[in-house]
DNA sequence: TCCTGTGAAATTCTTCACAGCC
DNA sequence: GGCTGTGAAGAATTTCACAGGA
């Protein structure tokens, strides 16, 4: 398979959402021109995007949404389940237990941890909060794939690199620590405050 | 004062943050060799990055911890205070309420907003949750430059309208669903699923 | 010698534009 | 006529490489 382009799977992943709304909505076909409104794109955008697949659009007609879907899903590994654990019971570590619509995108949250002894046995949904001196242990038992590391950022890249050594290779970050990890390891990154501060700047200049 | 590509001022903002440190740590310059490691760059993009501000780091030595600091805060607007509004007082609308360290960047969250009737009125840190009924009237009162979404996907375009309406000319969204606004509003995504499914790519992929 | 500043080259990503099929 | 697929052009971004000051 060939490689794709990391703007073109974010956009990817956009396209599904909307693919989905349009597959409920009873459309069977959908247009790049379609596709382009709904992800804030150009159609020539889109086109290039699924050009990956091969050429399964009927020109004069558009895409399949029903094949589209499927194609996009098996590209993203949506196709299966991930074992996903959360470091961290704080409110950021809280709010991704009960992040509504992970599970049916195939996203178990299957334990959390913390390390402060008043949270651990704390039931929080339908988990119990687990003591991260277990975390190697619990890592590999559960075969997690993907750790949320929702850590103060003083603590991010100790957990990371045990998280890295018990076998996980996905880790969504929410700390604003530079993490150092083993190449084979992927960080996608949540800074709020590069965020917030993006923000300023637009902002600022004027 | 030229525009600056959007890469780099997000690297701006890492940057900001290893130099605090360093100025923490009694640094009076540093190299663009050494910002490139914490920031996991190249020295080469550090230095087109900072030529910027014109050329003011010194030959054989660095630049200025202290004035680049400084400088870098002017161009992201963090010379000043910025009121911050935010919308839904779920977990993650709590989970921003009470991140930490966002006040001392000069992020002040001035109010947060709630449509549940069980909410409205509880505090939360040292703010009261308001009717989110009066969203328009306190955005205004308050003045409020920057508005944090936290609110179920299915209401964020019609929150997100009534703020821009109200003059919020910055977003910071959390819902999945593809806003339209105003072009004088800039919106900033934060994407829990679209990230774990880049994640999932990245682990699928091999 | 160390490290900046910056044109030029290379790479990556987006847009254009049009042939061709339904 | 509407829409895809895709080379080619264009724009944006990163990397190279080196002259020159501290």
């Amino acid at each position: 398979m060939k490689k794709i382009a990391e703007p073109t799977v974010r956009r990817l992943s956009l396209y599904l959402r909307f693919l989905e709304d349009f597959e409920k909505a009873g459309r069977s076909t959908i247009s790049s021109g379609e596709l382009a409104r709904s992800g804030g794109t150009t159609s020539a955008q889109v086109r290039k995007d699924l050009s990956f697949f091969g050429s399964f659009g009927k020109r004069g007609i558009g895409y399949s949404t029903h094949d589209l879907t499927a194609h996009i899903r098996e590209i993203l590994g949506l196709d299966r389940v991930w074992h996903v654990v959360i470091v961290g019971a704080g409110r950021i570590g809280s709010a991704m237990a009960g992040y509504y619509g992970l599970r049916e995108r195939g996203f178990h949250v299957v334990a959390i941890f913390d390390a402060d002894p008043r949270r651990v046995g704390q039931a929080l949904d339908d988990l119990t909060i687990a003591d991260v001196r277990h975390l190697e242990a619990d890592v590999r038992r559960l075969h997690a794939h993907i750790a949320v590391l929702a850590v103060p950022s003083d603590q991010a890249q100790g957990v990371a690199a045990r998280l890295a050594k018990a076998g996980v290779r996905a880790i969504l970050d929410f700390s604003t620590a530079p993490l150092t990890l083993p190449e084979h390891v992927t960080v996608r990154r949540m800074n709020v405050p590069l965020e917030l501060e993006a923000l300023s700047h637009a902002l600022a200049a004027r």
